[in-house]
DNA sequence: TATTGTTATACTCTATAACTATA
DNA sequence: TATAGTTATAGAGTATAACAATA
């Protein structure tokens, strides 16, 4: 088991640092993707919002899309009713950027499970699944 | 697969949380860590090889391992023939803590498997070997 | 000359606390 | 009062470059 967990790690750090290099490359070091990511997903978004996905402090938010803005991302659209609160909206080149991500992403999967045959990958499908459950059991029980 | 990808990725996410939160309660945030690991691995080591090991730069290693002696884990001795250099070596502490996170290790290893059916384990074993081989190859010809 | 480790400096990411403008 | 976001400040982790001691 402790192979198989190592194994599960070797994994997790591997895809850690391809994808951190891969994003790198198109200007989107380290945090900022992960934030790039979650306005792809959410859709125009308040820094609140986006503080509390991420699980990050508002002051971090702010530093982050100040990079953005700055690299040409995004920008800060006035709330259509909240004066306080700024909406964190893609430019093109930021939609543009946030797109072709999910492309690549969707063709990494493809191209890192295609050798397997159909009953490997179902079959890794499934314990992938039991081992996800099992951990999140884990951590509420922590 | 964009499915089965995007499990991986949150595996990946929820055990590094996991373990950064684990190390954090024994004294041992962030890279500190992986240092004590990679001594436990290697035994007592120069900084160079450190900095190798870790993919870090010298200076990286400086700043860790002067947070280590800080704290107690680890002493610098002299190399035996190379006055240059140093061996960054466990304290009794030192050495406790690496025995001890070795132990929780396998520990977590039998927490996260030891549901799984004798053939699942397998299953998701064999798969997850031949995911590793197919990203090191990916990783190479990037 | 080359290598080991350090000092000096800077950048990124994160946090807490105090503040401004608005709700 | 409470909330959205900012300014001010601090700490961890990393990097590059220049340097001292030694090989």
């Amino acid at each position: 088991m402790r192979e198989t967990l190592d194994r599960v790690l070797q994994l997790a750090v591997l895809l850690n640092e391809d994808m951190a290099r891969d994003l790198e490359r198109r200007g989107l070091p380290g945090s900022r993707a992960h934030l790039v990511w979650e306005i792809h997903k959410r859709g125009p978004s308040t820094q609140q919002a986006l503080a509390q996905a991420l699980r990050l402090t508002p002051r971090a938010i702010t530093g982050l899309v100040d990079a953005l803005v700055e690299s040409g991302f995004v920008t800060r659209e006035p709330h259509p009713t909240d004066r306080r609160a700024t909406l964190v909206t893609f430019t093109k080149r930021g939609g543009m950027a946030a797109r072709s991500l999910e492309r690549d992403h969707i063709e990494f999967a493809r191209k890192l499970f295609d050798d397997l045959t159909e009953t490997t990958f179902h079959n890794f499908t499934r314990g992938l699944d039991e081992v996800l459950a099992r951990l999140r059991d884990l951590l509420v029980s922590n």
